[in-house]
DNA sequence: GTGCCAACGTTGGCCAGACCAACGACATTC
DNA sequence: GAATGTCGTTGGTCTGGCCAACGTTGGCAC
């Protein structure tokens, strides 16, 4: 006699792939804001942080494409890590519509430590795969989110 | 030269299982959810009715532990399908603190017609996988949510 | 040049969903 | 029969995604 387990969900939703990314991305949410909240931070922060240290500075419409962060809920963003000393928001010379934003010292001395914190987060995260699963896993990921991302439009390359 | 995306992601977000899996959960859901909004429903909605067709009528805190679900917004969920006629909602003789859940007939026909409507959105949402592909990825999925699925306490087989 | 449209930062707001604490009513266990 | 635990319910918090609108500024067509 099979045990009924009587917290499983039904098939209905276990195959349906919506459900099982809403169920993965709970947990997934939960590790990493887990992990951030241990040091005052959250999501946003480190995408922020990520994407400052990886493209250099920019302004906060740019930042907001890419990493998908409204350009209202980056103004806070923004704000907070001010206050905190990892970011500064200076006006864009250049363009006086825009502010810059930057990377402090502060800020990529703790950027790092958030990658590790972040790494260990990812191995809990995908604890039960192999490490060529977890390469699989990534590969499909990436395409499917890929191609529902906002639409494209590329801008002249900056001269 | 290679065109710099100003919309493309730093690999530093791109790479991380976390990033990824949050990136297609957002697409994910919001297809589910402009589907079901279509037919005057949200997901808790489906989530609900298609566990109670599979599992047959049950109490609240059941359903809340098979759907995930918080008992308390479980209510809610309950008040609004008995509304619109798709579930009853009965006293337990056997148990008078458990209400038990039903669906009526017009519930299960909604609901046949929601299945349509969601196996449209799952081909959407995996368009660019291939049949096999789409497989691999649930196969991984599921693992990765049975792993952090809620503290599988099973009814202890008793002693 | 002037006019028009687009982009920027910012404010203020909405909504869905995940959660938590507490309550009275009831069941189960010892 | 007292303690412990479950159930439905209320009421609330928090996060994150998103949208509309505004004044300011830049770029472009004419």
């Amino acid at each position: 006699m099979e045990p009924v387990d009587s917290r499983r969900a039904p098939d209905r939703l276990r195959t349906q792939a919506s459900w099982l990314i809403n169920q993965v991305a709970l947990p997934a949410n939960r590790l990493v804001g887990e992990g951030l909240a241990a040091a005052g931070l959250r999501r946003h922060h480190y995408a922020l942080l990520a994407t400052l240290d990886e493209v250099g500075p920019a302004s906060q419409a740019d930042l907001s494409r890419r990493t998908s962060i409204d350009r209202s809920d980056m103004v806070a963003t923004v704000n907070e890590l001010v206050e905190l000393g990892y970011v500064e928001r200076a006006p864009d010379p250049t363009d006086r519509r825009r502010n810059v934003v930057s990377l402090t010292a502060a800020g990529r001395r703790r950027l790092r430590q958030l990658d590790d914190l972040l790494a260990e987060v990812q191995s809990q995260l995908l604890e039960p795969l192999s490490p060529s699963e977890r390469t699989q896993l990534t590969g499909l990921l990436t395409r499917l989110a890929d191609h529902h991302a906002p639409a494209q439009a590329n801008p002249p390359p900056r001269p």
